[in-house]
DNA sequence: CAGGTGAATAATGTGCACATTAATTGGAAT
DNA sequence: ATTCCAATTAATGTGCACATTATTCACCTG
């Protein structure tokens, strides 16, 4: 006997987070571009799995806001007006500044002393100049201030907006070094070591704004979404 | 002829929407209890829908954390741990004291005539003694504050926390009286008005600690799921 | 030749039939 | 009587066939 599939077989029951997982890693790593569609069909035949599954992975991102869906239109890959990634900037600063306050309650020495080795991971990476260390680790540290509450909703929620900030980097080419970044970051970890809670929420303003100004908001609009037919099926499936 | 439907017949495009609302709403009523087995023919049969239309739907409400589903077990209204309940008051207090640090920053005079206008409707409520009125406007007045943000992010996230929040109230039944909150809600607009920061978060913090107390979480655990047939077909239907 | 209208094509939405897996019940053996 | 196992039942998961809607394109008309 071949391997048919049967009428109503259960494949692999992993499938769907494979499938989940390769679109995601794809939009992340700016593979799949803004603006691109997402065709069911294509995408059935590219990963070998049948239209229904690719149509609930496509319904599960759309709920998490990671695609767009149109209804009757299809879905695609978001590309963000300036106004949205102000939002979203927005919406981490905000966010950072209450934990910042929940943290100088909780403060514990244990708490600190990772913060001050993710530090050194950081200024490591910088040293040698590992551009892709440096921009996830960056990501990271803001990480590891949320997960110092050890709270499952604002970890979710910070995650949801890294991962919506990284398809923005990928849209508008931010500027390379983010060398100050690690120093900036050490200023906010000092400012909680000395329990000045308005000082490291100035600190972590001031860092947003110019991780803000850096990305090219003047001349962006429409970056050419080039849709359809760019993204092989191959190249998806890796 | 009649009114059967075809093989892929396209019925009310507002179908879905009807359906995700009517569970939602009995989800946040309170009359669907924690625990409660949510069976997709059963739903099927009471909506006059397909099931396939509920299988979507429950989807969806999974991945917004409205309900909880085990692969091949079937979906269920959550009934959140101690613990849980904790980590969303937790999550709700720390992002209140972040939007208070920003809402310092943009504070306009129309905000506060906005917060202004708000309060009094709560003391309304509060003095016919309309308890129902009184927690909706109560969870409206955080929403207000978010809002006056206007950002779709920050939002999005509080609303996801009061829809679980009211989960747990219906859970954990909490003692009356909501009156004391109308006035620690004006004072935390004092304190703004004042462009008094830190006094606000004070304030928010001591806030949600009485809420948070007035919940009874000491002899909590299983609240005697009493699952299946107590949700009625036509009482979901309503 | 421009602009719009229709048919043809492509892509999305949905009900249904069946497979599969969990839950339940009945019975036999110790 | 209790425990364990098999068979039945119930509920969930999935592929497929088609309907419906959007898009494309060719053709006709002014």
């Amino acid at each position: 006997m071949s391997e048919k599939r049967q009428r109503g077989a259960k494949a692999d029951p992993a499938a769907d987070e494979a499938v989940y997982q390769a679109i995601t890693r794809a939009i992340m790593d700016g593979r799949l571009k803004a603006g691109t569609k997402l065709v069911e069909q294509t995408l059935a035949e590219a990963f070998g799995v049948s239209r229904e599954r690719i149509r609930k992975v496509l319904h599960r991102l759309g709920a998490e806001r990671r695609i767009e869906i149109v209804p009757n239109r299809g879905s695609r890959v978001p590309s963000p007006s300036p106004q949205e990634i102000r939002a979203v900037y927005e919406a981490h600063r905000v966010l950072e500044a209450g934990v910042l306050v929940q943290l100088a309650h909780i403060l514990t020495d244990d708490i600190l002393a990772r913060l001050d080795a993710h530090l050194l991971e950081e200024k490591a990476a910088a040293a040698r100049g590992d551009r892709a260390a440096s921009v996830r680790l960056s990501g990271a540290f803001h990480m590891h201030l949320v997960d110092a509450l050890e709270n499952e909703e604002l970890s979710r929620f910070l995650r949801d907006l890294l991962s919506r900030s990284s398809v923005m980097v990928s849209v508008y080419e931010p500027a390379a070094d983010s060398a100050c970044a690690v120093d900036e970051h050490g200023a906010i970890v000092e400012a909680l070591r000395a329990r000045d809670v308005a000082q490291a929420i100035h600190l972590s303003r001031h860092h947003f704004q110019h991780v803000e100004q850096r990305l090219r908001l003047d001349r962006p609009q429409g970056p050419a979404p080039d849709l359809r037919a760019l993204f092989s099926p191959e190249a998806l499936a890796d």
